[in-house]
DNA sequence: GGTATATTCAATATTTCAATTGAATGATTG
DNA sequence: CAATCATTCAATTGAAATATTGAATATACC
């Protein structure tokens, strides 16, 4: 028998990606890298984290394979590894989903009951963008958006939703969307919108599942 | 203290359940599980560590959704909460092998050499058992083999595949597997059956692999 | 070159995790 | 009902992860 086992050595490296993932400002770090890549900096700011948190987190990512790093200027800039981070990621979630019961008890308190609609899938968003009877939302905050957004869509933070919504066409439907499935901003969102009458819903997830279904990105 | 936001919440269930795979024994608990449900007890003897250790992994794996227990007369059996343990594993399995240095290191030095030709897929495997012009061996332990097992397998455990040689037919095509995709097993038998002369070639993953996509299992 | 800015490093205190041991519980058997 | 077996619990110890702080390093800008 050898005595550091091959199989053993891979569990440890295996063990070492979970463990990585198994932090929540982790999981919220990648949630914005899913986005597209990002500063140091700006992530730290939009966790509301110190800057030297957030890059130790990073830094432990990168060791476990979660992410890359580059310089550009003076900004170090980071980006998720490859697809299949994000594809882990769903599958964490979807086993929480399915055998947590306190998942459950989150997701309908805060969710459902603001989600009695189905939300429009990807699939169902591309076509009806061909069409253009329909005016696509993009909730995040400007900066995200301008990082990459759906082609067509209208950003409109939600801070400003109520300012603009004289702006909107009333003969359209809505589809509102943000980060991932359960970004808070696209529920909300909807949930304001139809209480003004307008036939709104929310995509099902986010901009990272739109980005890696190989659709089309616009930035500005 | 105001409840915290439903994001936090549903991140912090998340980051539970990706930490609690990482550990290197609660995944091997996993491929084991993968196969079937076991007792703690021979869960324990497989893992060669000691039961009260082993329980409290398993309970652990309970909190975080990833095991059920059921209570049969004096044993305790657990199982894999549902098929979306066994992806989650996959996929962070996937995350390693895309962006760990140190795994594609650990893959090529033990096992890549040993394996020139390419592994059969399950679906090719599943075309040549109607045909029955391939031998399918299972060298796991006789236990796991009796537990549940690809229909028409020998079993043959490492242990006796040199003393059970000249039992097998040369003129037939030989399919190895064992329990997951790195399981080492398959790969030295495979290794020892062509330096015999034999035609071997390894199924691409193991047991639970067949299981999770609908095939058919026999147990003795 | 000097200074501001972005990031990382290093040291520490705090908390959490893991393995070990022996005792306690629950179910079965005689 | 005692004896036995499988499992869990509880307490202890050592190891590892985390947040926090302030200093160090690199790059850009003037």
């Amino acid at each position: 028998m050898s005595s550091p086992s091959p199989k053993l050595a891979l569990f440890k490296q295996f063990a070492l990606v979970a463990k990585t993932l198994g932090h929540p400002q982790r999981l919220e770090l990648i949630e914005q890298l899913g986005q597209g890549p990002r500063s140091v900096d700006l992530l730290a700011e939009k966790l509301g984290a110190p800057i030297a948190n957030v890059s130790q987190h990073l830094q432990t990512m990168r060791r476990a394979g979660l992410v890359a790093a580059e310089r550009q200027g003076k900004f170090v800039v980071y980006r998720l590894a490859d697809d299949s981070v994000l594809a882990a990621m769903k599958a964490i979630r979807r086993v929480a989903e399915n055998n947590l019961a306190e998942v459950d008890k989150i997701v309908r308190g805060y969710f459902e009951e603001r989600d009695s609609l189905e939300p429009v899938t990807r699939e169902e968003l591309s076509g009806r963008l061909r069409d253009g009877m329909v005016t696509v939302l993009d909730v995040r905050p400007a900066d995200e958006f301008e990082l990459g957004h759906v082609p067509g869509a209208l950003n409109v933070p939600l801070s400003e939703l109520d300012a603009r919504l004289a702006t909107l066409d009333p003969e359209k439907d809505i589809v509102a969307y943000c980060r991932g499935a359960y970004c808070v901003m696209s529920f909300e969102a909807v949930s304001r919108l139809r209480a003004q009458g307008f036939s709104a819903r929310r995509l099902e997830d986010g901009m990272p599942e739109w980005v890696a279904a190989g659709n089309a990105v616009a930035s500005s």
